[in-house]
DNA sequence: TCGCGTCTCCACCGTTCGGTGGACCGCCGG
DNA sequence: CCGGCGGTCCACCGAACGGTGGAGACGCGA
């Protein structure tokens, strides 16, 4: 017998997970919880066999519990069940130790034969995610920008000029301009407009 | 009796809404759509009194099925569920005639309150998305870009210079430069780049 | 230990952009 | 019928930006 945990703030989700596992008779949904750290402590008290973690919650994210649930509770397997199959989350996911990323728009069969898969010690992805973990592999680096140069774009998409951003940051003017530069080659842009545009693309920007 | 339909793509999402409401007597689920076109047609061949209505579906998405609704079997009462309370679908939802706009934080009981209320006739609206309408009406038409002003931005957006973006339109540079100067003052920015960085916050761009 | 990536900074130059204050036209609605 | 709105265009100026080609410092991993 699976013991799941379905952690995830909104109620009506958890009513429609809940519901989707009543029929499954080698899985019992022992708890559920609207937060990460709900979540964590759930996971210890209950000693859940898979937790199913939404990404999007309020306080501890899904990455960060899935984080602590790692170390804390290795024996729990996570499974991410999100509604964006946005790049951003996927790789953090799964470097915190996910071992599975779903969609919600996954089928009731579905999410039960990945929850059987992440209780075996199997990985299960999203098809979308799969392929996105590939492109993401094979360009190593390209296209990521430095957590400084996030920054920088970040102040110029929010109306900073070259030289408010360098007071924000406390650097010289020349340093935000190398920035822009290596943003615009690893974007392929020309200029911080469409470096902007670019960035929200990717989602790098909110 | 409250006869309600449940409109969204996702199939776990639509099993917790069935099943909040389960226990209210006065209301009953006549059946569920996976998308905005599927929604429509329901509506009408069910005689739906209230639709609840997810906005971001594949196909015919929440504001355009609202609004076909509106046409097609005004007696149908729509009533929005998001997960986001982003500004950007508040006001198109309501002018293509939404009743109310909730969130998917919702709890049930707000949930079928809110039913009962759009069956009456009334409106519901989530805190948050009150004070941003407000925000919206007093600022009357500021904000909202012209068609022209649009494809200015977009060109912007991807890359060109107002000399590039006047070649595409087939105008003159001055002409892209007096577009840009309305966007920034209907924006409330100073340059191109936060700008378009607006442009996506509202959705403008993609 | 030796790279490689990251972050920082510099100078110079041409180009573009943003700000201002106009102007004319066509169309629609009061 | 006239005012307002949207779209087009003009000139001028200073400021900001983009392009180039460097360079030194640090930390991390091979």
């Amino acid at each position: 017998m699976i013991r799941l945990l379905i952690v995830d703030d909104h109620p009506i989700v958890r009513g429609g997970l809940r519901d989707t596992f009543a029929d499954a008779e080698d899985i019992v949904v022992v708890g559920e919880a609207g937060d990460g750290a709900e979540g964590v402590a759930r996971a210890k008290a209950l000693a859940a066999d898979v937790v199913l973690m939404d990404l999007r919650m309020p306080g501890t994210d899904g990455v960060a519990a899935t984080a602590i649930l790692r170390e804390e509770a290795p024996n729990a397997r996570v499974l991410i069940l999100t509604t964006f199959d946005g790049e951003s989350d996927v790789l953090p996911a799964i470097e915190a130790g996910a071992f599975g990323y779903l969609l919600k728009d996954a089928l009731p069969e579905e999410l039960a034969r990945a929850v059987r898969a992440a209780a075996r010690g199997e990985s299960v992805l999203a098809p979308s995610v799969t392929q996105h973990l590939m492109g993401q592999v094979r360009r190593p680096g390209a296209g990521t920008l430095t957590d400084r140069e996030r920054q920088v774009l970040q102040l110029v998409a929010n109306g900073s000029s070259n030289r408010e951003a360098a007071a924000a940051l406390f650097i010289g003017e020349a340093s935000i301009k190398t920035h822009l530069q290596h943003i615009y080659d690893k974007f392929g842009v020309r200029d911080r407009a469409s470096a902007v545009a670019e960035g929200y693309r990717r989602r790098l920007l909110t």
